[in-house]
DNA sequence: GTTAGCACTCATTGGTTCTGAGTGCCAATA
DNA sequence: TATTGGCACTCAGAACCAATGAGTGCTAAC
């Protein structure tokens, strides 16, 4: 265990390196800080917070540097996260209200944290998981085209375009419409494939020629929204903070663009008790992501969470502010969402 | 009027220069090439080219780098671009093929592009401009809840939830669908917002209370697809050039980011012969951009351009092979806006 | 447990010199 | 007139060196 004094040194070391980005050294520590004890003190404290892997010299002869784990241990004690200024809120509250459907909610939301945070923002969609099949819509275009509509619970809405032979009427359509909904109409996504296969089944002659082009693209639908999607923000945040990175950002430009480690590295986040969940350098298990940090948050629909928001960027980054932001957003989509869907 | 082995020096240059990252010298120039002439003339050669303006030495004795004029003058000479490889043509067939509808085929062309030419790409959405409506639906998703859509021929489908009061009968709500599509289906979207208003007007007392709900979000659709919208991808290309610009990249992300500048520039980029059109340097007028160039080429649906798609990347990019895909792309994009739209 | 003192380390800074690719110009040449 | 070899000159960048100073670890005294 740690003892006191020196905890309140790695703080005070963590906290002067984000706002310095130089190695902190004994001397200017004690001048910043009101210890009440000499530099020689703070230097033993400083070498047994080294013995502990928790701050690292750079080079033999300079300030020290937090370790991955130095951040995870002051991100731990962080009792309280920064709470945002109203002037915050307001940009918040503003920016949220005026977005209507899905997409256009969630593309404001990444927009809008990545410039509260000066980060990148990463927002994930809604999918499959809990969501189940609000409504299945065939809306026939002009004669040789159907537009196909799923819409699910979590308020995703997709379509498809698909092409028809010919001479089929309009009650058809209908008729397999109203068929399809009976039986998938509140079930969830997990099920639907199922369902709509078993729908197949029992179309009558008269509509068999029609549901043969249907339905195939209406499980393209259904396993389309199981994929997992994220949109991200304020990638130029990364580039303004590029020497923070060692050699080039490009790395991890790439790993970010690359959806699937973002959805494999962010759906292994558990949220902690304050409903974030963080992961500083190492921890990410991705050797482009080495030096950056993830925070994310989950946020909710009907009760539950759907899927969750949240930034990256430099290991040393604000974590206070950055976390308090993130679950600001968070809570605030979660209201939003239940608000208008 | 420049001679022409001058010419053929400063296309040599800029080849060498778009190769090497290097100011290219006369030494080398000859080394390379075989002009039949000794270092002394092609350096005669040199200082016309210079006079001109077409090329400029970094330090005083350095070697030559083309300017934004000199780029412009190779491109222009261009006589015929770079075409893909069969490989890369396999890639854009496989690619394309494979989207369903209108986002995600501009998602799959944006990645594609950016992947063919290493550098960032950018697709425009067709809005407005020629598109007409096809189609709007109003579907009933449950007793308080409505889903508008609207639909245009340029394949962009649109949608919005809006909260009705509840006690309406079904058929009101296809009456007012009807209304809506006898007046509206098949006119410009430009004159789609009158119409909609001149519905209300018609509307009777019986669905009056909900056309006051459903106009004004019907509108906002309207609206919102006459808001142009970009769509990026690559984004890491640009930092992977990181050294192509001066002083630091993220002033170029910035810009490329806001889309509104980005749609002010490519909107006043006009067509050459060849289909495809270019900004170098200072030729797009924004203080970020001096050192990127920018090429697009239109793409069509039922034969007229719709959309701009293109590159964007530093002045020193490879312009034979960037221009060959981006028509590339152009051109299978409007085949596959043609197919399946 | 804390502190002052001290010798030591080493990244950074600034100055100096060296090197070499590349130039511009000129007189000789074809 | 166009081309060429020759030559003096320039200047960015590399290499080298010394000085600086922030910061350390250690020890002995408080």
């Amino acid at each position: 265990m740690i003892p006191d004094r020196p905890l309140e040194v790695l703080k005070a070391i963590v906290r002067d390196y984000i706002a310095s980005k130089e190695p902190v050294g004994s001397k200017s520590l004690v001048e910043r800080h009101s210890f009440g004890v000499s530099a020689a003190t703070i230097r033993n404290d400083m070498a047994i917070l080294e013995e502990e892997e928790l701050i690292v010299a750079p080079h033999t002869s300079s300030g020290r540097v937090p370790t991955d784990k130095g951040y995870r241990m002051f991100v731990d004690q962080l009792s309280e996260v920064k709470p945002l200024s109203a002037a915050e809120r307001a940009a918040i509250e503003g920016f949220l209200s005026k977005s209507s459907d899905l997409d256009e909610t969630l593309g404001h939301t990444a927009r809008l944290l990545s410039q509260l945070t000066n980060q990148v923002a990463l927002v994930q969609y809604p999918s499959l998981g809990r969501a189940s099949v609000r409504h299945i819509e065939i809306i026939s275009i002009d004669e040789l085209r159907l537009l196909l509509m799923l819409i699910t619970d979590s308020g995703r809405i997709q379509q498809h375009v698909v092409e028809i032979p010919g001479g089929y009427e309009i009650t058809d359509v209908e008729k397999l419409r109203n068929l399809l909904n009976e039986s998938v109409e509140g079930k969830p996504l997990s099920e639907a494939a199922a369902l709509i296969k078993g729908v197949g089944q029992k179309a009558t002659a008269k509509i068999k020629q029609l549901s043969d082009r249907v339905l195939p693209e209406l499980l393209l639908l259904v396993d389309a929204n199981s994929q997992e999607k994220i949109l991200l923000a304020g990638t130029s945040n990364l580039a303004r903070r590029g020497d923070d990175f060692p050699g080039s950002i490009s790395p991890v430009l790439e790993a970010i663009e690359e959806q699937v480690v973002l959805l494999k590295l962010i759906s292994e986040m558990q949220a902690d008790a304050h409903g974030v969940s963080l992961r500083i350098g190492r921890e990410n298990n991705v050797d482009a992501l080495l030096s950056t940090s993830v925070v994310v948050s989950g946020y909710e629909n009907q009760g539950s969470e759907i899927a969750k928001v949240g930034v990256i960027g430099p290991t040393r980054m604000d974590y206070s502010s950055n976390i308090g932001a993130v679950l600001a957003v968070a809570r605030y989509l979660t209201k939003s969402l239940g608000g208008s869907q």
